[in-house]
RNA sequence: GGCCCUAUCGUCUAACGGCUAGGACACUUGGUUCUCAUCCAAGAAAUCGGAGUUCGAUUCUCCGUAGGGUCACCA
């Protein structure tokens, strides 16, 4: 039995543990393009199997960040349509009824040993160096089970397993991966390895998309299907994500962050997306930047990689500036705006509105938010806002002049812009031109920099002018003139 | 340790068994520019090692090496 003909459905199943990492975001979008791309179903659904790892607001957590990136789902939580519910701490009668099918087929016991008698078994296994294996100790003859202890799957057949997986081909593993799993705890809960199986059978997905991790999990998954007699979906297997030393898979120890912690940082979901989608998979043409839709109509399964991707965070940046790129003035404007004002101490009350006409200043030179705040704690935009203060020494523009050789200048430039157009830089660049080219430029321009900006490294003074207005522009023009004179 | 997966510039990667191994990030140099940033151009930079199959191997096979994963009443 095949399910390639069947309507897509994929899912992304995470357990509410605590935030979404990158690696687990990633799986989701992987299942989220598929879906989208064949008009199939993509699904949210929560693994809550154990009540122990469980972290109070997880399930929250996990949507708004799926949110912030724009993956939407058909069905979750809140929306199980016809599932009865997305949440597998919901669906335990549904557990129970396949555990009593097996049960029934002869294929699922209780475990008749207390944990003691079975950390014995393993100590025993492990003095001897040999792998310990439930099966091993398996009864002749099963007992009925009261629900009160665990119930075991009696693997169908022990053998060398060997399956077909999306991306890596044929895979296999040999008998010493299969064993009498665990299939409803103690405490009444299925385990992952039962219950996922059992959700994505009765919620019909076609696609399982996860990362290389469950790889060799696969003999206990493929026995679980052959004793309930049910078709195998297509097993799609994603690379690790390895840390940027690329010495181990990133996982939460390692400090994989909270997706939203690059949210924080400024990133955009776009460039998130984007980026994400990159790790472990590439159209194969050498397009980089990738809008959603972009994403959706070029995802192919075929062109998912094998090997583990490393999260290069300095890429990361510079596409991130590269999707700043495509913000007009207004949205970069309200994109900075969202900065904390507490952490702006030099940008006191600064407004949209200034931050708009600031824009093309602060956006050359930034690739996140976060690169804005750093900028602007150490005074990098303080001219946009205030006039400066500088030391009468930094408008001289050689070191053969002396400072006062500018003050014919900065006079000259107060006359020319005295009724000058200030709607562009380019008008404000009209204006001073011609006397800059006659005199020579850096002879005009500098010193008339210095006087708006205050600093020895600026944008150019036709931005500043602009931004600053006419009026700021021919103040601090004049009180260059002044402190010269004075 | 057993089993499994993976291996191309420093990094992310492309290349039905067939051009000079392509692109991007980062880096270096040059250009634009009064300065910084931006932008533009150029440059340096890779097939883990060894056998085999083949007219021909980055690509297929085997061995080795390295890295990763997994061996739970966690997912």
């Amino acid at each position: 039995m095949n399910t390639t003909n069947l309507p897509v459905v994929t899912r992304f199943a995470p357990s509410p543990t605590g935030f979404l990492h990158i690696g687990g975001v990633r799986t989701a979008l992987f299942a989220y393009l598929y879906a989208r791309k064949h008009n199939g179903t993509f699904i949210l659904r929560i693994e809550d199997t154990d009540k122990e790892r469980e972290v109070e607001g997880s399930i929250a957590h996990i949507q708004e960040s799926l949110s912030w990136l724009g993956i939407t789902w058909d069905f979750g939580p809140e929306n199980p349509g016809t599932f009865g519910s997305c949440i597998q701490s919901e669906r335990l009668p549904l557990y129970r009824e396949y555990a009593e099918k097996l049960i029934k087929k002869g294929l699922a016991y209780p475990d008749p040993y207390t944990a003691l008698e079975v950390a014995a078994f393993k100590e025993v296994a492990a003095l001897e160096k040999r792998p310990f294996l439930f099966r091993d100790h398996r009864p002749e003859t099963f007992g009925t089970w009261d629900g009160s202890t665990a119930l075991r799957l009696k693997v169908p057949e022990i053998k060398r397993y060997t399956w077909d997986d999306a991306v890596r081909g044929e895979l296999s593993a040999g008998p010493e991966m299969l064993d009498d799993v665990i299939l409803i705890k103690s405490d009444g809960y299925p385990t992952y390895n039962f219950a996922h199986i059992i959700d994505d059978l009765t919620m019909g997905v076609t696609h399982i998309m996860r990362a290389d991790e469950f790889i060799s999990s696969m003999p206990k998954f493929l026995s679980i299907y052959d004793a309930l007699e049910i078709p195998y979906p297509i097993f799609v297997t994603l690379p690790p994500i390895l840390r940027d030393d690329r010495t181990k898979k990133l996982g939460k120890r390692d400090g994989a962050k909270d997706i939203l912690d690059y949210r924080t940082d400024g990133y955009l979901p776009e460039t998130m997306m984007n980026f994400l989608a990159l790790t472990g998979w590439n159209p194969g043409t050498e397009q980089e930047l990738f809008s959603k839709d972009d994403l959706i109509t070029a995802f192919d399964i075929t062109k998912i990689q094998r090997a583990g991707a490393a999260f290069n965070e300095e890429k990361l940046l510079w596409m991130n500036k590269e999707h700043l790129n495509t913000f007009n003035t207004e949205a970069f404007a309200s994109y900075i705006a969202m900065s904390e004002s507490s952490h702006l101490k030099s940008l006191p009350n600064f407004t949209v509105e200034q931050l708009a006409k600031a824009a093309p200043l602060i956006r050359e030179r930034i690739h996140t938010r976060a690169e804005f705040i750093e900028l602007a704690e150490t005074g990098e935009y303080d001219f946009a806002f205030a006039a400066p203060q500088y030391d009468t020494d930094l408008l001289q523009w050689k070191n053969d002049t002396s400072p006062k050789d500018c003050l014919p200048r900065l006079k000259e430039a107060l006359i020319l812009l005295q009724n000058a157009d200030f709607s562009t830089p380019d008008s404000i660049k009209a204006a001073l031109m011609p006397y800059a080219e006659a005199v020579g430029k850096g002879e005009l321009l500098w010193p008339v920099r210095i006087a708006l900006s205050g600093k020895k490294q600026s944008p150019d003074p036709f931005t500043i002018a602009n931004i600053i207005g006419s009026g700021e522009t021919l103040k601090r023009l004049e009180t260059a003139c002044d402190k010269l004179e004075g």
